[in-house]
DNA sequence: CTACAGTGTGGGAGCGCTCCCACAGCTGGG
DNA sequence: CCCAGCTGTGGGAGCGCTCCCACACTGTAG
């Protein structure tokens, strides 16, 4: 204990030692030799300030470490300087797991800029959507993040008549009232479908999402429409329902290969399927991808552990958070403005399995 | 828009119709006849209180729909109600990412009981460290919980400086003086070991996370600690120091091949590295299991989807973050208590790969 | 009958801010 | 010369709570 060993206790340079009681306002005006309505106006960026009073009073704010009382703002202002980012907890599951992640990395990358807190919040059962819903009716915080939307989930219903500013990753339908961002579903399924096309496969299947899920719908719209573009009939045997799950892709796998034992290819709608697809694959004798190509969609960490190594589908999942959060503080600061819509463009990633 | 369209409306039940500011505790106790004092008492609990005025106010509350004004509250009695989950986002990329969603998971979970707030807070360069600081020295945060530790992070010491109640995920090292909750690490490594051995393995190798976290030392610790219950002899040229990732289990396991060919068992201390290091010894010509068994540790989603599938040592992600919550609670609630650590038992999922 | 604990209660003070009104000082036009 | 009209400024009021003191109102002991 040298008197010169260092100490994490740079954040006093002003007091003379121990933690005292934070500075207030007050104790700054006083230091400054000003009001407090001027010191306000000073942390406040107002204009109506001159540059000598401005100048005194930061050197009392940098003096002291003065930092203001979050509290106190909200209680005369109502604002509370925070967004939630609610997780269906369902989903999270569901979802490859770096999505979420990422979106979380994506959000706060851009709030970091900001003076914003993220809250993070779960809902996994009926007795929490109705914490959330009081939570939200007492206007605890500025804004929402939702990650991910079923069709009949009451939720964006909820934010809507509240009225709080809110952005979905995804949305419920078409004509989704809310703001969101989601990725290009439809033109990445596209895309994978005319690669499987156009390396010579002619019974191109697909394993599709939840169809209660737009991102399932449109990844199962953008295979269709590839198809149909490139000539081929739109038909039903080679559509197998599933559910984004490894299990769910395996039992879909086998009824496909049951009803079309001659499919050369396979868009899956989410990785996890497609791995779980490879297995039934590689069990029935086919190989990957000379007697059937596969793609997967979320190009998530199992798509480079495959074997094959799986080619899929990505799409830009922290830009897409960077996204929600920044159409999120328009809507906070530009209160009443339009929602907006932005779709982010999906890249197909070739790997070995198609 | 029929009178009767039900509209999520539902609360403000005595309100008269449209959104009106939201009630105070004065309105509740005006309406329940009684003074502020009382109110106050009965939401929080005081015994104070007569059956009868309690009865009143409790009415009243229920029919107004009111909910406390947080910001008020924080104001005057400098309690925040809510907790900071802190991510060293270095790390975030290392571990695998289940991790870091299944700790969330748990955190909430035990949170979803009270009505403590969960703040995330990334933290990816000096900068936002430095912000962070200010933050927790502002005491905007009842408590903090850090998901990662490296041996060097000054982030506990600060902790430790203000003295504000906080648990971490792991731990710096043997005599950390902050409150901890990590897995057994030790153990599980000794344990996939003991099964290496068992199978019949002779040459045990290894491959380490970076040694400046703890998780790696005491991982690398139960691989010597089972060869040597064995009667083997620890041979440096059988450990190959890596850094979680799969670039560099592959890097490492070359190295490895060419140091000793001859061996027949490796225990890697993360999946990814176990991944990679199966595409090394595949390339090599050795078939695993039989050539070269090949245990994991984390028992992530990539154990599941290698060719063979891979064996790992699994911890309680989950239960780590209920747990991490739990303690956190307590030192807030008892402001002085001793420090407290909680290990929690791993546990070996055999597949194929060994 | 007075004294005196022990309950239960009302309401003032005050947490640290922002908002806004009043006012001082300084132009410049009539 | 006065009176607008600007800046820039100080400080009162008040946001919605909790804390705590003072004050009934009981009941029991002296």
């Amino acid at each position: 204990m040298s008197p010169t060993a260092q100490r994490p206790d740079a954040l006093h340079p002003g007091a003379g030692g121990r933690a005292t009681a934070r500075p207030t306002l007050e104790e700054v005006a006083a230091l400054a030799g000003v009001g407090r309505g001027t010191v306000s106006r000073v942390i406040n960026g107002s204009p109506r300030v001159s540059a000598k009073a401005r100048e005194a009073v930061q050197n009392a704010i940098a003096e002291l470490g003065y930092v203001p009382n979050r509290a106190a703002r909200t209680l005369v202002t109502s604002r509370t300087d925070s967004i939630a980012l609610v997780v269906p907890e369902a989903e999270t599951r569901l979802f490859s797991e770096p999505y979420f992640s990422d979106i979380i990395s994506g959000v706060s990358a851009e709030l970091a800029e900001t003076d914003m807190q993220l809250l993070l919040i779960l809902v996994r059962n009926q007795r929490e959507r109705d914490r959330l819903s009081a939570y939200l009716t007492a206007q605890r915080v500025d804004g929402v993040l939702v990650v991910s939307v079923h069709r009949d989930d009451p939720l964006p219903g909820l934010l809507e008549s509240l009225e709080i500013p809110s952005v979905l990753a995804g949305r419920r339908g078409d004509l989704e009232p809310l703001s969101y961002v989601h990725a290009d579903n439809a033109g990445g399924a596209r895309m994978a479908v005319r690669h499987l096309l156009r390396r010579g496969c002619t019974q191109v299947a697909t394993l599709t999402g939840p169809l209660d899920m737009e991102v399932a719908q449109a990844r199962l719209g953008g295979y269709r429409r590839a198809l149909e573009e490139a000539g081929h009939a739109y038909d039903e045997d080679l559509v197998g329902l599933a559910d984004f799950t490894e299990e769910g892709g395996r039992v879909a796998m086998r009824e496909l290969l049951d009803r079309r034992p001659e499919l050369d290819g396979v868009f899956c709608a989410s990785d996890v399927m497609a791995a779980g697809a490879m297995q039934v694959l590689r069990a029935a004798g086919r190989r990957i991808p000379d007697d059937v190509a596969v793609i997967g969609f979320d190009d998530s960490i199992v798509a480079r552990h495959t074997d094959p190594p799986m080619t899929s589908v990505r799409q830009p999942i922290e830009e897409m958070g960077r996204t929600m959060a920044r159409l999120l503080l328009d809507e906070i600061h530009e209160r009443g403005r339009a929602r907006r819509q932005v779709v982010l463009a999906t890249e197909l990633i070739v790997r070995d399995s198609a």
